[in-house]
RNA sequence: GCCAGAGUGGCGGAAUUGGCAGACGCGCUGGAUUCAAAAUCCAGUGGCCGCAAGGUCGUGUGGGUUCAAGUCCCACCUCUGGUACCA
């Protein structure tokens, strides 16, 4: 390929294309003249453009972020083109465990090495030439901006979820019930800590000893942490929650007015996991007598008709035993309940008898990490507890049982199990012999054995018709719901519930680098906490990192934080003594809402100016990559929501268009598989090919390679060949696998933008990396596509500058002349099609489209400046440093930036004559040349007398013509009859 | 297992949402230029049959609807994401 620095020295410099030139030189006149810089208020129409802004990793910018980046940029210089006033903002997300992990590693303090990463983005993102604003760059780690995030905390400490309103408000609108009143201030504020949407709790959590912190649900994937791999397990530990779950209707809800795709919207529906039923009380109150059948009934029958008056409580008493079920329906197949080994109920439910098999039980099951609960999912396990309840419905007694497969953090903690009709209840059924009881008829249907579902040999989980069920026999399954929602709600004995699968977010991390919470733990006069909390008041916000000597994590819960000195640890306010809350935010925290600060990032007396706010929100578009489908788009979205209801914010969603980019993987590679490995291993020796050992989800392949190490380089398309489909090494017998996998060090397939930058500047990389396929979609790099690209930008060069000449001038073609109509039908197409391309994010056929006009005036010996200003224009955007160097070129003193986009006259695009397919049963067999406008008579007339149609409609009926204006005509033929 | 999305030349990928399959790019072949190369320019390039004109097959597989299917329907295969006892 060639290079833009030729290798021999020349004795005039040809003014070649040299992005190593051109390209600094705009970008510092874009910085020096400010040109990207957004107005304070918008002007005109305004359009927030935000990528996700990026975490300052060590290892640089990797060529996925310029993806989005360059997509972004793109928009952005289009529509300010289209006159619109743009926000287009860049930060950095820089708190948080890898960078920790990263300081330890190199041994600096995450303050410094976290600013050598910042410096390191920021020039990597600078060469690329994005016109962002960059006087309101931000990182999250700095003071004046983490001051705002645990300002909002304390937004969050000082909120309460009034369920009547479905809102958030102060917590000084919290009722307070007369019985806690009485009890005195100190029980009020206990009851006020227990309502906050950020409160403390000692639930058990997800601790990993590997990196030494807490983990949120999110980031723990099957066992493991989300981020290393590690192993985690369940611990009770005193933690910060966020109520993230009492939003979890309305950030359900509110996904349906949103621009964003349908599997995002679907992930995080999932994700919330609304389920909706019901719970029913099972009556247990007479558990000392439960061998004792008729005391029981009578017990039962008291406790139902004291229900019938008192009606359904709130809280459930310790009479009965609340499940939730989404399937009221089969409540007559009942044949045992569940409770979770850590349900409250346990010890009390459990006889003599069973006392030391349901404690070795629940010992066993709390000892388990999720990983076990999961790998163990197969064999279901669990311990009768020796006690009943009685089924509300018909009196039945109903044995208690304690098994894991019940979640203890989800319903009410325990279940009725119907295994006729719930696949994990009949496998439990069935391993401990446990009766089915159908009670649901599935009727005639594919798959299903009808006659071994009544049998209750099989399980059923389909809707139907109600059996075995008394008076609600017959009904349908959404009949019955309907019908005992209302029966249970009038005998007292349930109603209707919905949940979620959504939990309360664990917001606290044993780590250093993070934001400090702005709580503070009030202490006696002998320095014990009182268990009183309040919040840092506002004005003496922000609480800055202490330094420390040591902030490694040591594997226990025991935060760094709480070695710092005391002057910072024990504030005294008014007198009293407090000890720092020691835990820190987590990575979370500082994205939820850097988008709000980009507006107005400089503000020193509130997180955002309110009319800069409603000026610019909500967010246009976003993008971004997909892996934040929920966490990052679920917190911020929930963080909104609360900011929302307490009037900090206007609108009730941040991110109006979402839009997510595809993965960029690595240039395809040759695999063989182990066995053809141990097979060949001389041949290989003998080729000279070295292989890489790769394991992923425990399969293995070796990747071939020319050369070892770092010199190492992955197999050319020619030592390959292709037969009866199949890739060989050439002139062997070893099948190779050919795939494109993600980018990492182990597969030696990682592409560094720096150096594609030095080969072909950043407009190649720019325009490579739209030109590589559909925006979201997922695709390979190759090397010679950035070859591609560089060329077609060294041709549109050509056209406009003359490569000849000794000093930098307009080729000789390029002349102040009209264009012929020819010409200009070409331009207009070409800025039609673009326009729209851009507009729906199909930035690969938008080059395509420029290509094609680059193509066509490549022929053309003269080249009227107009139009080649015109296309100049329409490049900028994909090369825009490119754009600006042409366009001085041309004649203008200053920046295209603000240059009107070019506008489509239709008139131009009408041609003389068009060419129309001509179909004989639906097979092309001529084509004929049209006016645009011929009449349908005409046009078949036509058809018809086409040389190359005639010969297929010879002799034969035409039964139908059909004719598509403008598109094509077929006929429909048969033989004669004979 | 369940829920999405995808499967088109040697390769990356296009196809007014049912209307000329393969735009554009890479690669390859031939030619021009060159002492030669690189670069550049011009032409060609889905498979098969044919000297050609042309024919014929072709969008993961098998069926179907239609004048017409890459696009719609049914069944299946493969890959990529998400999810995994949520009652």
């Amino acid at each position: 390929m060639s290079s833009p620095c030729p290798t021999k020295p020349k004795a005039i410099t040809m003014p070649r294309y040299n992005p190593a030139d051109v390209e600094p030189k705009w970008q510092r006149y874009w910085e020096q003249n400010e040109t990207f810089k957004a107005p304070e208020m918008p002007e005109g129409e305004k359009l927030y453009v935000l990528d996700m802004f990026p975490y300052p990793s060590g290892e640089g910018l990797h060529v996925g972020h310029p993806e989005g980046y360059t997509a972004t940029d793109i928009t952005c210089r289009f529509e300010r083109m289209r006159g619109k006033s743009v926000l287009h903002p860049m930060g950095f997300d820089a708190f948080g465990l890898p960078a920790e992990e990263y300081a330890i590693k190199t041994n600096t303090p995450p303050r410094i090495s976290t600013e050598k990463n910042i410096a390191t983005f920021t020039r990597q993102l600078k060469m690329l030439g994005f016109s962002y604003d960059w006087s309101r760059v931000l990182a999250t780690t700095d003071v004046d901006y983490f001051r705002w995030t645990q300002w909002i905390f304390t937004v969050l400490f000082d909120t309460w979820f009034d369920h009547d309103q479905q809102k958030g408000r102060p917590i000084s609108e919290l009722p307070i019930p007369d019985e806690v009143r009485a009890e005195g201030d100190t029980a009020i504020r206990h009851f006020q800590d227990d309502h906050r949407l950020a409160f403390q709790s000692d639930a058990l959590v997800n601790w990993c000893p590997k990196l030494g912190t807490v983990l949120a649900n999110e980031e723990v994937i099957d066992g493991k942490s989300e981020r290393g791999g590690y192993p985690v397990e369940r611990r009770p530990l005193r933690q910060w929650m966020l109520r993230i779950t009492e939003y979890a209707g309305r950030l359900e809800q509110d996904l349906e007015g949103l621009d964003w795709s349908d599997s995002i919207k679907r992930m995080q529906r999932e994700w919330i996991g609304r389920s909706s039923g019901a719970e029913v009380d099972f009556f247990i109150g007479a558990q000392s007598s439960a061998t004792d059948s008729d005391r029981a009934s009578t017990a039962f029958e008291s406790w139902k008709s004291d229900r019938a008056t008192s009606g359904f409580p709130r809280k459930p008493g310790d009479d009965v035993l609340r499940i939730y079920t989404t399937r009221p329906d089969t409540l007559f197949g009942a044949t045992y309940m569940v409770i979770a080994p850590e349900h409250p109920f346990v010890d009390r439910l459990t006889v003599a008898d069973q006392k030391s098999a349901v404690k070795s039980y629940c010992e066993q099951a709390a000892a388990k990490s999720d990983l076990d609960r999961t790998e163990l999912a197969k064999d279901k396990t669990g311990v009768f507890t020796g006690s009943y309840a009685i089924n509300p419905v018909n009196g039945e007694e109903v044995p208690i049982w304690v098994a894991d497969y019940v979640l203890i953090s989800y319903g009410t903690g325990a279940i009725m199990a119907v295994p006729a009709h719930d696949t994990r209840d009949f496998e439990f059924a069935q391993h401990f012999n446990i009766p089915v009881i159908a009670v649901v008829d599935p009727g005639e249907l594919e798959d299903v054995d009808r006659a071994a579902v009544l049998a209750g040999t099989e399980c059923c989980t389909e809707q139907g018709t109600a059996v075995n069920s008394g008076d609600y026999n017959g009904l349908t399954t959404a009949a019955f719901k309907q019908k005992i929602g209302n029966d249970l709600a009038t005998q007292g004995t349930g109603k209707r519930a919905t949940n979620y699968k959504l939990r309360d977010w664990l917001f606290s991390r044993q780590r250093f680098w993070g934001e400090p919470f702005p709580i503070l733990h009030e202490l006696d006069d002998a320095g014990n906490p009182t268990g009183m909390i309040r919040a840092v008041d506002p004005e003496d916000l922000p609480v800055d990192l202490p330094h420390l000597d040591d902030y490694k994590p040591h594997g226990k819960p025991e935060p760094p934080l709480g070695k710092s000195p005391d002057e910072w640890l024990y504030p005294v306010i008014d007198g009293k003594r407090y000890k720092r809350e020691t835990n820190t935010m987590p990575q979370w925290a500082g994205s939820c809402w850097y988008y709000l600060r980009f507006i107005d990032p400089k503000n020193g007396t509130a997180f955002v100016d309110r009319e800069k706010e409603r000026a610019w929100m909500p967010v246009d578009l976003y993008i971004g990559g997909a892996e934040h489908a929920v966490l990052h788009l679920l917190y911020s979205r929930f963080w909104h929501k609360v900011l929302f209801d307490r009037g900090y914010v206007s609108t009730a969603e941040p991110f109006q268009r979402l839009v997510n980019q595809g993965m960029i993987l690595g240039e395809p590679q040759y695999h063989i598989t182990p066995a053809v490995f141990e097979a060949n291993k001389d041949v290989l020796d003998k080729l000279k090919l070295n292989t890489l050992r790769v394991e992923s989800e425990d399969k293995v392949t070796y990747i071939l390679k020319n050369g070892s190490g770092d010199a190492s380089t992955d197999l050319s398309e020619d030592q390959t060949e292709k037969r009866q489909g199949q890739f060989y090494l050439a002139g062997t017998e070893i099948p190779l696998t050919t795939r494109a996998d993600k980018m990492s060090k182990s597969r030696g397939n990682v592409v560094n933008p720096d150096d594609i930058v030095r080969q072909h500047g950043a407009d190649s990389l720019r325009l490579y990396e739209m030109f590589m396929g559909a925006f979201e979609a997922t695709k390979p790099w190759s090397k010679s596509g950035v070859d591609g690209v560089w060329k077609f930008l060294n041709r549109a060069w050509r056209i406009i500058v003359d490569e000849n000449a000794e000093e930098l001038a307009l080729h000789a073609s390029v002349q102040e002349v009209a264009a012929t109509d020819e010409q200009l039908r070409v331009l207009h197409k070409t800025i039609k099609a673009v326009t729209k391309d851009i507009e729906t994010l199909g930035f690969n056929t938008a080059i395509s489209r420029l290509m094609e006009f680059v193509n066509f005036f490549t022929s053309q010996s003269v080249r009227p400046k107009a139009v080649m200003e015109q296309f100049v224009l329409l490049l900028s955007p994909f090369a825009p440093h490119l754009g600006e160097e042409l366009w001085e070129l041309l004649g203008h003193g200053t920046t295209l930036a603000y240059e009107p986009w070019p506008v489509c006259d239709e008139s131009y695009l009408v041609e003389s004559t068009i060419e129309i397919p001509v179909q004989v049963l639906g097979k092309l067999r001529g084509k004929v040349q049209v006016a645009p406008d011929i009449s349908k008579e005409d046009l078949i007339a036509a058809a018809k007398a086409d040389d190359k149609v005639q010969p297929w409609l010879e002799g034969k009926t035409i039964i139908k013509e059909i004719v598509v204006p403008g598109r094509l005509v077929n006929f429909v033929v048969k033989e004669p009859a004979n």
